[in-house]
DNA sequence: AACCAATGGTTCAAATAATGAACCAATAAT
DNA sequence: ATTATTGGTTCATTATTTGAACCATTGGTT
């Protein structure tokens, strides 16, 4: 591992629950030397990555990240683009729904919509980790990825959320298989206890899966008439927004030929 | 320069202007060697900071900054918060608003608002550099930080961005005392012609400047009532903006005891 | 008040990683 | 057909990173 790397792996730490770390905490989380984190935190501190928080001199990220992060939906406008589909969708379903995109190998919720319908919704974070075996919008990504990466994921411990969450590689596989052919993938409290969620993949201008597009509902309110018209209304929406970003489905991705 | 500053300095050429940009053109931007640029840029590709283009092989943002910029907009919601008061100011002025940030030694626009109100409007980008020397937000940042960074500023080259900036350090000096004494800059046509900017600080919580909030016109519609109404709104979004981040304004901030 | 265990921060010889000139293959321009 | 330029690679030399041990402070215990 690079210097750099290693640097920046440093940021990977923070997180939601975790927006404040102090030198000594990452340097048990890193693994590294002391002396390594402070150096490389003061580097990224010199760069504007971090900043110390006030009264404590725990870090957290800084402004620069904002910058870049502009930059980067000038570029690339998924965020944007998003946001508008996301909102219609959950205009749509009258449920909550959300995007997530794969960076390395995580997958992160990015940008999320809610419907005024129902008083109780699925609540969301941006920025959150999603694993790839215990969510809908995990399983879409895998079923159309590399299988390279498929396999990178699998051989990983691949921790239990809820009770219902599949942690078998091969009870995965075929899931996977199952997903491939209707474009869909489906979680039942995998992740979240008492949340169905359906996700369809996104894909970029290469054809390859860039992320996820997800309708996450209470259980309870999974009704005929709703498992109907969730799946219909997402795999319009992953068109739409696979579009946009000047996207492309590759030639076995079915829903596209359904439509 | 540590090997991390270095790699984090190649993100610094990214831009509006230059969203894209091959091997080459880095090593001559930076003036680094090729086998160091190359390297660095693998690197800082490994993590997800940057990605390779399709078709063509430069580099552009990756998505992982996505990610960290949500996490600290979740840590300290400066533009989600801004966002409300530029809208407001926009509306209360009717004119384009928007909000910089001090990272390191530039200054950065961020966020923006536009009124509906007029047809022809102060066009504003995301993530665009503004010269502390030359921009109503720039003066009135630099009016309020530490004298070594006043110093530092004003010893480093001064460009000329129309006829009308002011590159003399003695008189951007002399406009700093009396931006600190009324507690607002202006800048007419010293960035883009046509364009009168009032500007006014926005400080953190340990009272030290982070940055500016701007109201940009074209001159031409800078009436005497305009000329009255814009700066006491902006005084007051000010406020509202700092106390709203959990800022407080210094003891020699004029607008706080005007209030 | 004395003690202990944290914390953030610093030092310096030893170990390791970064550097840069030269080189290659593949396009693009003349 | 020739030349320049591109992204990418190599490897001996060099300079930076590393890590164990060390401080100074702080906060909690007894």
């Amino acid at each position: 591992m690079g210097t750099v790397t290693k640097a920046l792996s440093l940021l990977g730490y923070f997180s939601h629950g975790r927006p404040e770390i102090g030198l000594s905490d990452l340097t048990r989380l890193s693994g590294m030397n002391k002396a390594t984190v402070y150096r490389l935190m003061s580097e990224l501190q010199e760069s504007g990555f971090v900043e110390q928080a006030d009264g404590d001199r725990s870090y957290r990220l800084g402004p620069q990240v904002l910058r870049l992060a502009a930059l980067r939906e000038a570029a690339v406008p998924i965020l944007s683009v998003s946001r508008r589909v996301l909102k219609d969708l959950s205009t749509q379903t009258g449920e909550t729904t959300h995007l997530s995109l794969v960076q390395g190998s995580q997958l992160n919720s990015l940008s999320h919509a809610y419907s005024p319908r129902h008083a109780t919704r699925v609540m969301m974070e941006d920025a959150e980790v999603l694993t790839y075996h215990g969510t809908a919008s995990g399983l879409a990504v895998l079923a159309f990825a590399e299988p390279d990466f498929v396999d990178a994921i699998l051989s990983g411990p691949l921790h239990s959320h809820t009770a219902a969450t599949v942690t078998d590689p091969e009870a995965i596989r075929a899931h996977l298989r199952e997903v491939r052919k209707v474009g869909m993938a489906q979680s039942v409290g995998g992740f979240e206890a008492e949340v169905h969620s359906h996700a369809v993949p996104v894909f970029g201008p290469d054809a390859k899966v860039i992320g996820a597009l997800a309708v996450a509902a209470p259980v309870s309110r999974m009704t005929a008439d709703q498992a109907a018209l969730i799946p219909e209304a997402l795999r319009g929406a992953g068109r739409t927004l696979t579009h946009r970003i000047g996207g492309a489905a590759p030639a076995d991705y079915p829903n596209e030929a359904a439509a």
